[in-house]
This record gives C-alpha cells, sequence and structure tokens, in this order.
DNA sequence: GCACAAACCGACCGATCGTTCGGTTTCCAG
DNA sequence: CTGGAAACCGAACGATCGGTCGGTTTGTGC
C-alpha cells in the first residue's frame, strides 16, 4: 500500500503500566477489524496491522495462521449475530409484518453492537474462498428476509406494487448504509465533538428511525 | 492478489475480425472500472487490468500514467452526473419536497447509467489523495440533499420526528445501495437469464419503487 | 512504396507483499 | 530460583506489486 498517506489510527506507545503491552487474541483481533475497515481488507498490509497494534509483523502470526484466517474470524464475529436475529422467537411467530419489524429493528442493534465486522462483510468482494463463503452466507440472509417481506404481502399488511424482492433489497440497502456513516457516541473520551450540529443518537433511537421511515416513509 | 481464485471476466479473444484488437482510451477504461468494482480497486493489480483487456502489462501504461489515473479517470464519470442533477432547474425551483423527489428519481438513473463508476465511488475509503478527494465530493453532495431535506421538514411536508439529517443519509444509503444489487437487462445477448423468478426491472421503474417506498414506505 | 505516429510488447526495476525461521524475552507455576 | 510455555522479535524468503525501458508492430496519409 504505498507510502503511509494517512497515519494510522492505534499507533500503540509502549503503555501505561511498567508492563509490556500483551495481547490475547481476542483483542488483537479487535485491531486488525478496525484498521481493515478503515482501509479496507486488500489495503491492509500485515506491516499496517503490526505498526497499529504495536507488534512486529511476525508476532501476528504467533495468533493467527494467515491473513485470510484474520479475516475468517472477523467476518463470523458479523455472521453468526446476525443469524441468531432471525432464529429468535419474535422473528419465528406472528403476523409476518411484526416479525419483520422486529428483525429490522434488532438488526440495527446487532449493526451498531459489532459496526467494524459488519462493515467488513458488507464489503466483501468474492476474491478468496473466504470471501466467497461470506457472500454465501449474505445471500442465504437475504433469502430469508425475502420470504418474510413476501408472507406479509400476502397476508395484506404490505405494499403489493412494488416486489417483494425489489423492498427487501431497499429495506436492507437503508439499514445496512448505517456501517458507512453511523459513529457511536465515544462518550467518556474527554475528546471535543467535531463542529456537527447533530446530535449523537443512540441504537434504540437510530432503529425507531429506520422502523419509522421503511415502514410509514418521510413523507408527513 | 494471490493466486487467481476465480477466472477474470473480460478475457479478451484476439478478436473475431482478422485484426488485432485496438483500444481508444475510453473503451479500455470501461474494463478498467469493470475489474475495480469486481475486485475492489486494491484488490486489482496491473496484470489483473492487462489480462482482462487482452494487452500486456505496459501497453496499459500507453493509455494511463498510473493506477491512480485510473481510478481517478472512472470516478469522474461518477462524480460529474452525480453533481449535475442537483443542478437541474427542476432540482432548484419548487417546493423543496418535490425537487428532492426530482433529485431522487434522477439519482436512481444516473447510478443506473453509470453504475460501475457509482459503485466504485461509493467504496473509496481515502487511502489515497484520488480516493480523499472522492470522499470530498461524496460529502459535499450529502450536504446539498441535507439542506433539500431539511428545507422540506421546515415547509412542513416532511416528518419532524426523526433527525433531518438522519432522513438524509438513511434515504440515500436505500438509493445507494442498489449498485450492490442491481443488475441491468443485458438484452439482446442471447444468454439464458438464471433461475431467478424476479423479473428484471429498469430504471424507470426502479425509480418508482425509490420513491413510493421512501415517501409513503412499505406499510399497505 | 515510404514515413510517422499510435499502439503494443517482453524484460526488467526497486519496493512491498504475506509468510517463515531461529532465536530471545516475559510471565507464572512449582 | 528454575523450568517451560506463551509472547515476542529481526532478518530474510520468494512472489507479486506498480511502473519503466528500448524496441517492434500496425494503421494511415502521401
Amino acid at each position: 500500500m504505498i507510502l503511509a498517506d494517512v497515519p494510522l489510527p492505534s499507533d500503540v506507545s509502549p503503555s501505561d503500566d511498567g508492563h509490556r503491552r500483551r495481547y490475547d487474541t481476542a483483542s488483537l483481533l479487535d485491531v486488525a477489524v478496525q484498521v481493515f475497515t478503515e482501509r479496507g481488507y486488500d489495503g491492509t498490509s500485515m506491516g499496517d496491522l503490526a505498526h497499529a497494534s504495536g507488534l512486529s509483523k511476525s508476532s501476528l502470526y504467533h495468533h493467527f495462521d494467515s491473513k485470510e484466517q484474520l479475516l475468517r474470524a472477523a467476518l463470523d464475529r458479523a455472521v453468526e449475530p446476525l443469524f441468531a436475529v432471525v432464529a429468535e422467537p419474535a422473528a419465528q411467530s406472528g403476523r409476518a409484518i411484526d416479525r419483520l419489524e422486529h428483525v429490522v429493528r434488532r438488526e440495527v442493534q446487532v449493526l451498531v453492537e459489532q459496526l467494524p465486522s459488519v462493515t467488513l462483510l458488507l464489503r466483501v468482494h468474492g476474491n478468496t474462498p473466504t470471501e466467497r463463503w461470506a457472500l454465501e452466507r449474505r445471500r442465504e440472509f437475504d433469502r430469508i428476509v425475502a420470504d418474510l417481506v413476501a408472507q406479509a404481502a400476502a397476508e395484506g399488511d404490505v405494499r403489493t406494487d412494488v416486489q417483494a424482492g425489489l423492498v427487501t433489497r431497499l429495506l436492507f440497502g437503508m439499514i445496512n448504509s448505517l456501517v458507512e456513516w453511523y459513529r457511536p457516541d465515544e462518550a467518556g473520551s474527554g475528546e471535543a465533538r467535531r463542529g456537527t450540529s447533530s446530535r449523537t443518537v443512540g441504537a434504540d433511537e437510530l432503529a425507531d428511525a429506520v422502523v419509522r421511515l421503511a415502514f410509514d416513509g418521510l413523507r408527513r
């Protein structure tokens, strides 16, 4: 990735307490996922990860077998909770439109909770076996939700002048887009907020906004 | 990009008419943009582009100065028509809600017309000066539309229980998502359509669907 | 036919890529 | 204090990266 055009985010310092910083595999994955989402998987070198974590390149291989296995571990963090949502009881019984609303609301929460991993999941291209596995899981997920929308339409609760498949894609396009702009409220860090007038919005409030807009539209 | 996990799309053959295939800069850009969108900019090597175009790596440099300049040319194809839309008369005068609907509808059309370039634009990470320029243009565009939404809210035509900035992001998240799934109807090519029951939808029909869903919601 | 420019090519450059290797340091149980 | 495991390191590997070079082929105006 050429010369460093922009400083890496972490740039870990020796650490506060006298000891040398030590990583367990999970928290090292945190760092990797963050850098992956900022520079893209292909745009991130193992050297970048080394620099961001404060470790040497070779030390990373004590925790992970390969760069691709690192990606796989990151994607698992997103895929599992996403599928867990459609398996919840409230998504399994009741009127389809209510189940759909539940899925939408919970999906927003999962996206916010696992923002970096989901971002990664939504950006894979299919260049490697791992990426193609991820694409397949996404297709499977889409199928499940599309069935839900179709059922809600059959029950007369959803407009039928737009195809169910189209509704599903646009609906989840809207939800998924939040990985591109939503940044959680980093409360506690005394850092000054940037000069934006829009208040930082929480996950629940965000889910409300999505449900209102998606179900009832933006027109007053 | 490791070993070729998957065949490149074009894989140009010597060509039908006796002559050797010759490229002008524009049609070579077509090929590059297509491969960029399929494998990602960072995931595409100049060797990939050479293979996809049927040219040698060094020949590409007869048409372009660098890989990044190639990206810049591709992004221009998306940025210009996007900004042209908000400059149209119908986006400049009238009730804000009507101007907004016009922008949404036209934006969908531009996305469909310039699908590969816009896809590229929406996926830049900011790793290079060119990518950061693209991100800045996107921010500028968002600002213009957010003002439009705010004005429509002030005129009482848009719901006010969701912040204008939030509405804008979700609305355009929905629109932009179509680069991830919309594939134009390759009519004329006798190729058999894959086994999907959903009919291929045209740009106008797509714009209708977006406007209906965004403005009036999916509830019946 | 000839000349010239545009288009193209294989061979090669230094830099960077993901990964491996043979050790050293750190921590903690005994 | 000792031992062994876990964590870490610098140096180096072959492959691939974006890009350059000098020369050849190809189409076109004359």
